[in-house]
DNA sequence: TGACAATATTACCATTCAATCATACAGTCA
DNA sequence: TGACTGTATGATTGAATGGTAATATTGTCA
């Protein structure tokens, strides 16, 4: 099973894609599909911190900030690292902000096509 | 409003997103979490297809994939044009397979750290 | 040792949402 | 017109999960 899903890197064609392996890709659009988890990737993105700072950061509960860590963590995003009483976390996976930064682009594009319309100067009619 | 989204482009700083970025950002990423979707933008991948060469390429139900099309579309990463009883959808948003690409060397990359642990050469030790 | 601080976890509730069935709608052709 | 095909859309259900409060755990210090 490893190898099935090692393959999934080689693979030239995304058609062939199995299941087991969309699953995974599925699975790693779902951990950043939530506000809460995206405000503590990009907290990190200055440097590594600890809960608390991380609480103080987002304003989410303590709790809240625990889980979404623990999620972040298992999906390979963050690593954590202890110090005393402290758990630092930091960036494991630096490629998430060229994640971002793809989405950010793909939605300003949109954006911009949908208030050229409001403008009258439609260019990517939207096939309606 | 629509400014405000539209500034979330020209954003340097990644850590000034607004919460309404934020979710735009999220909901995107919330789009892509689902296998079902995945399947159906891979399969347009090779070219436009109706509803019905659709169902026939997922293997997924006539109404889910209208469903799934339909959030889709409303995303804006696919378009949809008529063509008699046929309705046809191609892909609006290319850039969504560069992200699929990026996510599967993340996830490649992930594994083979791991593999690499079993076989006893950990680079990366995971910070347990 | 006890008191305290930082973090994690448990139990729970509320919400979201994918999938399905049945049905409605739209377009074609006889 | 009616029969048929392709697609969309309620209505429903079950599962997953985000957020929270309370509590547990872990480590420090006096």
């Amino acid at each position: 099973m490893i190898q099935k899903l090692l393959d999934m890197g080689h693979q030239k064609d995304r058609a062939k894609l199995g299941g087991q392996a969309l699953e995974m890709i599925a699975g790693r659009f779902r951990v950043l599909s939530e506000a809460s988890r995206l405000k503590l990737i990009i907290a990190l993105e200055e440097g590594e911190k600890n809960v608390s700072a991380l609480v103080a950061a987002t304003g989410l509960t303590q709790a809240n900030v625990s889980r979404q860590l623990q999620t972040l963590t298992e999906a390979g995003i963050l690593n954590r690292r202890k110090d005393g009483l402290n758990v630092i976390y930091h960036i494991a996976d630096a490629s998430i902000f060229e994640m971002c930064d793809h989405v950010c682009g793909s939605l300003q594009r949109r954006l911009e096509d949908q208030a050229g319309v409001f403008a009258g100067r439609s260019k990517t009619p939207s096939g309606k």
